[in-house]
DNA sequence: AATCCGGGGGA
DNA sequence: TCCCCAGGATT
């Protein structure tokens, strides 16, 4: 392949993205806060997902010094059914650590970015590029698939990746004049838009395709396997047994340990069934385990299905009250009302449980 | 290099 | 039902 093969992929890749104008969010900010938390809430999230959620998100925590401030509790109800709560987490600390260096602003390079809790390869490469104009590769998912089709890379290593990345750069910025900005930034969002519109996982549209002329894989045969797939292992399935538990109209809830699965988030007291054991035995014996409260199930409250990355769940849920033992106080638990519910953040599976609670009962007091 | 960490939308 | 998404941290 001659040289000039790489001055039409990156120039193709300018152009389809310049003509294509999507509405991307983030696209026109230029506040580096705000970028970057629109990065961070992109990992592993579709876009429109963040269109939908990144608005709010920054009204709550407009600044780096808001989100530096932020309570973890109002900060994980904001972030609430986004996943990945560990994004939150450091996305405060970050800012905490910031704060703290009396740096009130993102460092503008790879390395300094590196070293703040919850920025990657890629996230450190998007906010150099894009938020500062330097010449940086930034190889999210989209732009991986991409790459390893012009390039037929069998085994894309992300080293390799970005240095393809850094020759489309220097590509598009070949003509740059004595103090311009890189135009890396622009070329990094076209790759991922491209490989989000165009260079699909599946079915991609090779046949309209502005860069077929110089795919290495179209040409070779190989694009259904670039990049190579990994087969999955059969999700494993387990009951999961909570307790709703009422006392003077309140109802229990505890908190998870910050690290972990769900780490952070608030949950009715329960846990796995185990094998030769009901629901209703595995609630009781749960709360008792959890909480050395022991209960009394007083009806169900409801069935709910939940598929995780690696496993799922049914969620079966009980009506509850106490029969014995302390009621636990502390940091970790909480008595509250219904309404009170609202203001704390839950694992999807719980919030879907309350919801269809709420709405079967009314949102006033859905006990039993 | 493998594994963990959520949730959802599209095929 | 399966795949994979504007990934990062840990081991």
């Amino acid at each position: 392949m001659t040289a000039g093969a790489n001055h039409r992929r990156a120039r193709g890749l300018l152009d389809w993205f310049v003509s294509r104008d999507r509405d991307v969010p983030g696209r026109g900010e230029t506040d580096p806060y705000r970028i970057w938390v629109c990065e961070v809430m992109a990992q592993q999230t579709r876009i429109a997902t963040v269109r939908e959620r990144l608005p709010e998100f920054l009204a709550t925590y407009p600044t780096l010094e808001s989100l530096a401030g932020s309570d973890l509790d109002d900060l994980l109800r904001a972030w609430e059914g986004l996943g990945y709560y560990a994004r939150a987490r450091n996305l405060r600390l970050a800012a905490q650590q910031l704060v703290e260096r009396r740096e009130f602003e993102l460092p503008d390079n790879v390395s300094a970015l590196r070293q703040l809790p919850g920025i990657g390869p890629y996230t450190a490469g998007a906010l150099a590029s894009i938020a500062f104009g330097h010449p940086e590769p930034a190889v999210d998912g989209n732009a991986r698939r991409v790459l390893s089709r012009l390039f037929d890379l069998a085994e894309p290593k992300l080293s390799g990746l970005e240095a393809c990345a850094r020759q489309l750069i220097e590509e598009v910025d070949s003509d740059l004049r004595a103090g311009e900005s890189s135009r890396a930034g622009i070329l990094n969002q076209a790759l991922m838009d491209f490989g989000g519109a165009v260079c699909t996982p599946r079915s991609p549209g090779c046949e309209e395709c502005p860069l077929a002329q110089d795919c290495l894989a179209l040409q070779r045969g190989t694009v259904p396997d670039r990049p190579p797939r990994r087969r999955r292992a059969v999700l494993p399935h387990h009951d999961i047994a909570v307790a709703l538990i009422w006392d003077s109209g309140r109802l229990f809830i505890q908190r998870r340990p910050v690290d972990g699965l769900l780490g952070g988030l608030w949950e009715f007291p329960g846990g796995k069934v185990e094998p030769g054991e009901s629901p209703r035995q595995a609630a009781v014996r749960e709360v008792v385990e959890e909480t050395g409260m022991s209960i009394r199930l007083t009806g169900p409250a409801g069935v709910v299905d939940h598929a995780y990355s690696h496993f799922r769940i049914t969620l079966h849920a009980f009506h509850a009250e106490r029969s014995g033992g302390r009621a636990a106080a502390g940091q970790r638990s909480r008595w509250v009302l219904p309404a009170e519910l609202d203001g704390f953040a839950f694992p999807t599976a719980n919030r879907k449980l309350l919801v269809s609670l709420s709405e079967r009962t009314g949102a006033a007091a859905f006990s039993a």
